[in-house]
This record gives C-alpha cells, sequence and structure tokens, in this order.
DNA sequence: CATGAATGAGTTTTCATTCAT
DNA sequence: GATGAATGAAAACTCATTCAT
C-alpha cells in the first residue's frame, strides 16, 4: 500500500532498479531470505553494492516489497479465471486452476511466502488476509443466492485456501506436476464441502 | 529416524541435555530459527557455550530434533483422539478437535515447523508426509467400507491437513481462540467434502 | 590563505556555490564533520551530488574553507569591538562582550573548531594562533605602557582564549544563556591577572 | 558510573580485556575515533575481531569507557597534586604543574578528550564538571576564608580549567615542551586573578 | 552549469564453532 | 562433564567520489 522502496527519477534508474527486484526474486526464492544475502542479488542483478540500497532501503524491504508484488500477481491471476461468471462452484473450479498453474509455475513464491511469517508477520497476515477476504465475499453471495450452503464464510475462504495450499504444496512443490486425478479430487472434495445440504 | 544427536552417558548428562533442548524449543519459537543463536539457548539453558556442542552437533541438528520430537507430539496427539472408535467421520471430528486443542496450546509450533522447510525441506516433507500416510489410510479404509465418498485418499488427507492448518493459522494464530462456530464450520466443511455422494 | 576551492565562473555558479557553503554550515554545526554527509549537504543545499564537486575539491575541503571563513567572522567581531579605544582594559572587556555574544548566537561554531582538530590540524592551529597573535601584538603594547603587567605576551593570549572559550562553553553551550555576574566574573578574573601589581 | 562494558570472568579475560582498552588509547589517540577502525584496535592488540565485542558493547562503548578512565586519571593526578596544603594559591601553582606534566606526557588525551564532544556530549560535559566541582568546591573555601577574591566560584573553576587547557595546547601540543617561564607566566596570570583586591 | 546514477572499498557487528583448562 | 575465551568468515550497510548525459 504505502510506498515502500525508494522511487528512481530517471527510465535509467527504473530500469536498474527491476532488474534488482527481479534478480532478488530469483536469489530469494532459491536460497530463501535468510541464506540470500545482498551481495548475493547485486553480483545476480550485475550491479555494484552501493546500487542496491539507491533503491530498496535494506534487505527487509526489498524482500516485502517483493511478497506485496507476488500477492497481486496470485490475487489478479485467480480472480480473473473466477471471474468467468456462471456461479460459485464453476467460478472456485477455475480460480483452484490459475492458482495450481500460477504455483506450478513459481515454485519458489511459495517458499517467499511462507518466509514472510517470520519476516513480517503484518506482511505475511496481510497476504492471506487479503486473499480470503475476496473469496470470503462471493462465498457469502453465493450463500444469499443459496448456492452454496450457508455457514461462515471467512472459515469456508481459509478452508479453501488451505485445501489449496496443501495439495499444490504435495503435488506441485514436492511431486513434477499434479497427477491425473489429483486437482480433480481436490475440486471435488471443496465443491462437496461447498454444495447445499438440500435439506 | 536415524539417532541424530549425540548421546550422553550418565543421568547428568541426560538432564542437561534435556535441559538445552527445552531452552531451544523456548528460543527457536519465540525468535525463529535464523534469529536465535546458540549462545541465546545456552543462556537460556543456563549452560555455558562449549556444552552444547556436547550433545548436539550443532544448531541445525537440534532444529531438526526438535522437529522431529513435534512430529510425534502431533501425530500421537491426533491419532489417540481418533481412535475412539466409531467411523472415520466421528474419528476426524475428534482429530480436529485434537489439532486444535494442540494448536492453541503450542502456538510456536507452527512456525518452527514452516521455518523447517528453508533448514530442510526433507524433514520438513517427512513431517507433514507422516501425517498425511497416517489420514491417507484410515480414509482408504473408510472409502472401502463405503463410509466416505471414494476419490483418491492422499488427496483427501492433504485436503485435510490444509483445512486444519489454516483454519487454526486464522483463528489461533491470529485471532485470540477459536470463535464459537468457526470449529464446527469447518468440521462441517470436510465432513460435507467427505460424505459419499448418495448416488 | 590560498584560495582552497575551485572558482566558480558566472554569477549563477557563485550563487550555487554560495547556497551549498551556507547548507554545509548549517550540515556539519548539527551533525559534525564526520556525521554529516555530502549527500546530506547538497540535499540542504537542494543541488545534485555531482554539484557539490564542481565548486568544492571534497568534503575536507569545504570543511575548511568553513573554518577560514569563521576564522573571520571571530577576528573582524573581537576586533571591531575592542577597537573602542580607551586602553587595553577597556577593549578586552568589549572584546570578550563581543566574543560571548557571538558564540551564543552561532553556537555550532564552537563544535565545528574543535572537531577542525582532527580534520587538519594545522588548520586548528592556524585559527587559533591568528587570534592569538593578535591579541599578543595589543597586549605587549598595554605592556609597553605600563598599563597591564608586564609578562609572556603569547601566554596572556592563549589564557585570556582559554577563559573565554571555557566559560562560553560552561554557560552559553551547556546552559541557556550567561547567567548575571557570570560575564562580569570573568572579565574581572582576567583583568586582574592583567592589572599591574603596582609595585 | 554505570558499568558499561561487559565483565570477564576469569583472569584471563580480565587480561585480555585490558590488552584491547590499552591497544584502543593508542589508537585512538592517533587517529581519533572516527579515524580508528575497531579492526585496527584488534589488530594492535593481537586479538582477533570477535574478541572486541567479547568485552566491549561496540566502538562507542570502549570509547567512553577510555575518557571515564582518562577523567579518573586527571582528577586523582592534580587533586593529589593540590592537597599539599598550604592554601588554595600554592594548591593551584602544585595542580597546574601536575597537569603540564600528565599533559605532556600523554599528549593523545587531549584530542581523545575534545573528540568526546561529539561522540558524546554528556559525556563530554560530565568529564569537565566533574573537575570543575572540584575546583569550584576548594575555590568557595578559599574565598570563605578570604585567601582569594569573592566571586562565582564556577566561574573561577572553568577560567582556571581554560587557562590550563589552552596554555598546555600551545605549548605541549604544538610545541615541544613548556618554554622557561610560560608556566610560570601561566600560574602568574591565574594566581593574580585570584588574589584579593586588598582594598 | 547541472544532474543523479553508479561505484566499491571500508565499516561495524554477529555468530556458529573450536579448544585449552 | 562442563566451562567460557577465542576465533574469523561473512553479513548489512555507508559514503566520498566519478562520470555519462
Amino acid at each position: 500500500m504505502t510506498a515502500r522502496s525508494l522511487e528512481p527519477s530517471t527510465p535509467r534508474g527504473e530500469a536498474t532498479r527491476q532488474r534488482v527486484l527481479e534478480a532478488a526474486e530469483r536469489v530469494f526464492g532459491e536460497k530463501g531470505y535468510y541464506g540470500a544475502s545482498v551481495t548475493e542479488i547485486t553480483r545476480a542483478a550485475g550491479v555494484a553494492q552501493g546500487t542496491f540500497y539507491l533503491y530498496f532501503r535494506g534487505k527487509k524491504e526489498i524482500f516485502l516489497d517483493l511478497v506485496d508484488a507476488i500477492g497481486q500477481r496470485v490475487l489478479s491471476s485467480t480472480l480473473r479465471a473466477s471471474r468467468s461468471g456462471s456461479g460459485f462452484v464453476q467460478a472456485q473450479r477455475d480460480g483452484f486452476g490459475a492458482f495450481f498453474d500460477l504455483a506450478g509455475e513459481y515454485r519458489h513464491i511459495y517458499r517467499i511466502i511462507q518466509e514472510c511469517d517470520r519476516v513480517d508477520p503484518l506482511t505475511f497476515r496481510r497476504f492471506y488476509q487479503t486473499l480470503a477476504d475476496g473469496y470470503a465475499k462471493t462465498a457469502a453471495d453465493a450463500m444469499e443466492r443459496g448456492e452454496i450452503e450457508r455457514s461462515d464464510p471467512e472459515v469456508v475462504a481459509f478452508a479453501l485456501l488451505g485445501v489449496g495450499h496443501f495439495v499444490a504444496m504435495r503435488y506441485l512443490l514436492w511431486g513434477e506436476a499434479m497427477p491425473d486425478g489429483a486437482g480433480e479430487a481436490a475440486i471435488a472434495f471443496v465443491q462437496a464441502g461447498l454444495r447445499p445440504t438440500g435439506r
């Protein structure tokens, strides 16, 4: 939200800043926050040590900038997918698909997010709460329409996040890819969990 | 599995080792793996720096020892609760309850586990895979008996872990306690997800 | 003495140089030589980093320029005051008054001068020696005229500087202002020290 | 006053701490606070980088420890000398002599003290105020006894410090030694300043 | 004349680990 | 078994100065 990092005032500076940020994503993803050093990031970016501090106030700041950026990416990616219309259940299915795609492609973001809990708990919390708020809102609407079982929307939101997170962790992070049927099974699980009891 | 740490040979040594291990759990829980220093652990344990290396080969080792110990605790705690008999669904309900109790009591173990992914991914993975294997086994049996919907037992296991993890994180780690109904909503969600379609 | 800094060649340049110099006085006075950075000075002056090196060969140079400028100010200020005529003793009294006024108004110059001893001992020495030489000269004349006790004029000069410096430090730097009677007491002290024994 | 630095618990540690402290006095005296680096101090002490931080919390702390130690030395040295009895004036003469001796022997302490004003103004102030308080007390007594002119004792104390400081600076720091008669002239100056008007 | 991006050497400090006692 | 002094590599960060535009 708040502009955290230092702003360059020329295109050249902007480009350099971007190079550093991208290098940071690679290095943090590979070595983790504590395993990575600023020296390593600047080396990966091809700039001098001091250049880093022209654009970021420190190691922590660039990391949190990165987490925020990833948050944007995940949010827009799942939102776009689930905006396909045609009901919460279908939206959910599409959202999960988009999430699995994203997680498969950028495996490192997984660990970056987890580590954030230690680096700055508030940023970590904001990351998930923002996602959950979006889910909870649409879930509440769907409940209103009788489309899904009525219960606490926020619990539902976190439950959905949990399923997505853990299934992706198991198959995309530990495995090579999502095996046939696994994605479907996960989606079936949550859809059953959502489906109105029909009482 | 493998005896990782150095074995003391006298009762006095055994007691010292235990003191250090307990201090480590406190310090790691509070400051995290990277935030904690061996010096801090020894100070908290009331022993000298060098004493640490009499019982542990290093900082990493004591941390992983701790993770294993926590794994044992969680496993036996949920297993005991869910062995109440009377079907998978009821066992599931009891297991969730036990897990929420444990998580509420030892909030710090949450973060210890998360951080383990960076410290030693294999130990982290083993932690969850062991839990999941237990769940998957009982789930498979329940499917066999037609008690729950037939699908990939391992996916179901990870989905269950995910729901438990995320709901506990939201309400026990970020909040003060599990609000009324939240635990029930989570259990209802997974039970619906498990329940046979009744086709 | 020697033109130390780079000379601008246009009025615009002259104005910029002055802006930087004034900013330097403020920043050095507040943070000290080592606490201040060139970046800070340029920011305070509202110019770019590089502009600094258009007018000054480096950080050290601008600082020494400043010390010289201050030396001029103190010298002319006390000289003007003590040129009131009517004898060394009265001149002394007026000089002290002028010095206390100056020190009270520009407290920061005190510390700038002190720090100069580390930055460039020769400039520091020149600062005080120049002042002392002026005092010693007039003191010698007064001795010649029998107006004050005959002794080593340079010792007298440094003794006078010492009294002025330390009394001003105590009351103007550490206190809010010169308390009633303190200035008078200091002047009385030195005047007694100067007065001929009347043997 | 407050125990500032970390206390070793064995004689060996105590010895090392002392070695570092002595090295620091040499290095600070030569290069100044800002010119000296911790690395340089440890090298001069013949210990490893990390050893420094076993006994001192940082560069600033060891410096202030040093200033306090010097304060003790100056105080006890001048006090001892001036306790010779036989009146304030004679005590003053002896105190000056002791001070000149000390300043001549340890020229570097001069600059260490001056620099302290930037490093920690409060410690600097305490340094001189403590000295001045001692002087002011004995001066007040002497006034009581009619031995010296009645005036503000604190002003007298700072005036005396100023004379001592500046004369020592001129001849001991800038020159080779106190030239014949200079010390006497200074003492004569202050003694005249103190002597009762005999009205 | 003026800019501001870029540099890289140098600084303080931390900390896991070793070892003599 | 226990101690705690000692190590030294590595980290984050600063800053005077240069240079292309």
